[in-house]
DNA sequence: CCATTGACGAAGA
DNA sequence: TTCTTCGCCAATG
């Protein structure tokens, strides 16, 4: 084949790959934004997992990803309704601690 | 090309 | 436990 090879994260925007694991995501389970980025083998920090998360198409399960204390930091951004993403996760039947936290020990999903 | 920005994570005070 | 600091890297203008 040709040597046209362009490095691997440029074959799909980098955030493309995030939103492939967010959709892997089963109802009732969440990832973090930390776990996401060592997933796709460091190609992406952290920080830009949830930055991709932020300008997610709709398709994609947002709310399942949290950060690394089992919280929401959606919530805290108040852009809309407060809470949404602990609501949705909710009604898939999470858990939420009065810290407002939740356990990540039994909800974490690892593929 | 350079500066700014971000829904984070881990470690230290 | 909360707050701060640093590292992290790609997208945007």
């Amino acid at each position: 084949m040709k040597n046209r090879k362009k490095p691997a994260r440029s074959r799909k925007s980098t955030w493309e790959a995030v939103y492939e694991i967010a959709r892997q995501i089963p109802p009732g389970r969440v990832m973090t934004y930390g776990q996401i980025s060592r997933l796709l083998d460091g190609r992406i920090s952290p920080r830009y997992v949830g930055f991709a998360m932020h300008a997610c198409p709709e398709d994609v399960p947002w709310q399942r990803v949290v950060n690394a204390s089992g919280g929401c930091s959606t919530d805290r951004l108040g852009g809309g309704e407060k809470g949404l993403q602990r609501f949705l996760l909710e009604m898939e039947g999470v858990e939420f601690r009065p810290s407002g936290s939740m356990r990540l020990e039994k909800y974490r999903w690892e593929p």
